[in-house]
DNA sequence: GATAACTGCAACCGTTGTGGTTACATTTTG
DNA sequence: CAAAATGTAACCACAACGGTTGCAGTTATC
């Protein structure tokens, strides 16, 4: 478990703003689906709103709601709104340049892990909030008729 | 920085086995190149051990050698013995059953997760040590050459 | 204008993982 | 036996994470 869960909360409130998107949403109604704290949730949209994924207003009736169509925010802008700096982590320091193979590692797997990094940034790409909106709404749909 | 760097500690001391594979290394030898530590090596490459990337000898004139040829490691193979569990992580708890949203989320960003972590390992399975090797060894040849 | 319902933010807390280090038992060679 | 190596356990400082309390600021409603 290397990447912490905030993309995964990003991503489950950026639905939630999608699914009523007629309405906004206060981060305590989010933070109840989620079975967090509001207080966590707001630090989450914060990070966010910044990355203009979705705008916030104050006061009483405030509330969240998406910046632009779901069908142009991907999991990757979520990803990368919360997560800073390289996935995969170089050396803790540089190695020593006496060694052959030290002077050059660094340069090597730098351009390693940035081609994987760039192949999972990729795939998160491929998946907008307005596909899993509709993937939950096929599932409740599902569900609902099997309980007949 | 989200995975740490242990990967790239056991990539570096894969390519200098590869490296110098006519003999086997110490973990002095090791950590000198990485300025680091020689119990840290022999943690990491402990790792490496049980997953059958390498082998040790005990005992004077001991060390590490590779448990086959370089050319059937790749980088996916030294992350995937040092990284265990996903890459992504899902909620830290189980969201509400009661939000239609909430009830569906976790069951589809594991597919999402899965995929993407799929697509990066994927990248790093195509590059082995001994592509590493090769890329050193030319890089000191260029290095000589630029000395004239 | 007071009150209620929001966001925004700072300050903590406990837990976990990381990189690093010391110390020591064990194994093997010279 | 002595030297040189691995194998481990124990510890430390630091950072990030998830979570929480408290409170200031903002806005709609009565």
């Amino acid at each position: 478990m290397a990447v912490s869960s905030k993309s995964a909360v990003a991503i489950h409130a950026l639905t939630m703003l999608a699914r009523w998107d007629d309405k906004s949403l206060t981060s305590a109604e989010i933070a109840d689906s989620l079975r967090s704290n509001p207080v966590l949730v707001r630090r989450i949209l914060g990070s966010l709103r910044v990355a203009g994924l979705v705008v916030s207003t104050e006061g009483r009736n405030g509330g969240w709601s998406l910046a632009r169509p779901a069908g142009g925010i991907t999991l990757h802008d979520a990803y990368a709104a919360l997560e800073e700096g390289p996935l995969l982590a170089s050396h803790p320091h540089p190695p020593s340049a006496e060694c052959e193979v030290g002077r050059n590692m660094e340069r090597l797997l730098e351009v390693e892990f940035r081609d994987a990094e760039r192949a999972m940034a990729e795939r998160l790409g491929r998946t907008t909030i307005a596909d899993l909106v509709r993937q939950v709404l096929a599932s409740e749909r599902d569900l609902a008729q099997r309980a007949h």
